[in-house]
DNA sequence: GTCTCAGTTGAGACATAGTATCAACTTGCC
DNA sequence: GGCAAGTTGATACTATGTCTCAACTGAGAC
């Protein structure tokens, strides 16, 4: 089964129609190698308008589908996820987009739930760093 | 000293002019209580335009007197805060905003470096959660 | 005191990332 | 076929800033 065909019964079972403009929008996710702008994805896209397009971001993105990532310069851009928790750690050189496997802060949140008094409900967390390829440039270019 | 006169003369310290513009934005951030909108302030603050209130937000956020946050609607809000790396603990019922002390995702971060191969940088994170008296008041209610 | 020039300001245009409106269109279902 | 709910797209609008640029200010040079 296709990434598409997946994607269009996740929505079927949520109950939500697998209409043209959306399959258009998915597929024109799926064709995106690395994460993009829901902007350049409106203008890429033929098929669905620019706010069908930002709908059916959010909407899967509410499935889990895809998710947001706030680069270092604080614009958001999107990406086929992995599910479940989880946070992203980004290069600051190229851009690329790291699953991290672990939550770095779960460990910590009972500490600080009984230090302040919250009930701790959900957190948002970016990684930023160079990665190894960026590493090994950042060395050579002298 | 007040809190106006020390916050000048970091402005001083770091080369910049204690402008009327300027100390107008400053007395009108500390005469907030809690956070605040950028745009918000913008329109109480008379003595300095639109621009100015956002340029010297921006200037006060590079000097760490103010940080800035994120509510738990995407929201983005500025509060005088307490210097050095720290992060927010929002109240999802009142939007009342907590310092913490330690940082949840310092102990994480060699592990995570070690396993990914990045040599991490920065992080951004945001807790959210009920502070005490929002948890009272959700038991209360029936 | 006056000159000078970098720093600063404000009005307004522009940019980005969306959301709201609403009439028209589609679809599933009876 | 026809109804009701879901969906769409053009457009306007909002929020949060940044950019431009001419005018202004102010601190030090003379
Ligand atoms: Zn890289
Ligand atoms: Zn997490
Ligand atoms: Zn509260
Ligand atoms: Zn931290």
């Amino acid at each position: 089964m296709s990434d598409l065909e997946q994607i269009s019964l996740e929505l079927e079972a949520s109950g939500y129609r697998v209409t043209p403009s959306r399959r258009a929008v998915i597929a024109a996710i799926l064709a995106r190698k690395t994460h993009f702008a829901a902007d350049e994805l409106a203008k890429r896209c033929r098929g669905a308008g620019r706010a069908t397009v930002f709908r059916t971001i959010r909407l899967l993105s509410d499935l889990g589908v895809v998710c947001r990532v706030i680069m270092d310069d604080g614009s958001p851009r999107y990406l086929v996820s992995r599910s479940g928790h989880h946070h992203h750690l980004v290069c600051t050189g190229c851009g690329t987009v790291q699953d991290l496997d672990q939550c770095a802060v779960s460990g910590a949140l009972r500490d600080i739930a009984d230090a302040s008094g919250y009930e701790i409900e959900g957190h948002w967390l970016e990684l930023y760093g160079r990665c190894a390829a960026c590493q090994a440039k950042a060395v050579v270019p002298a």
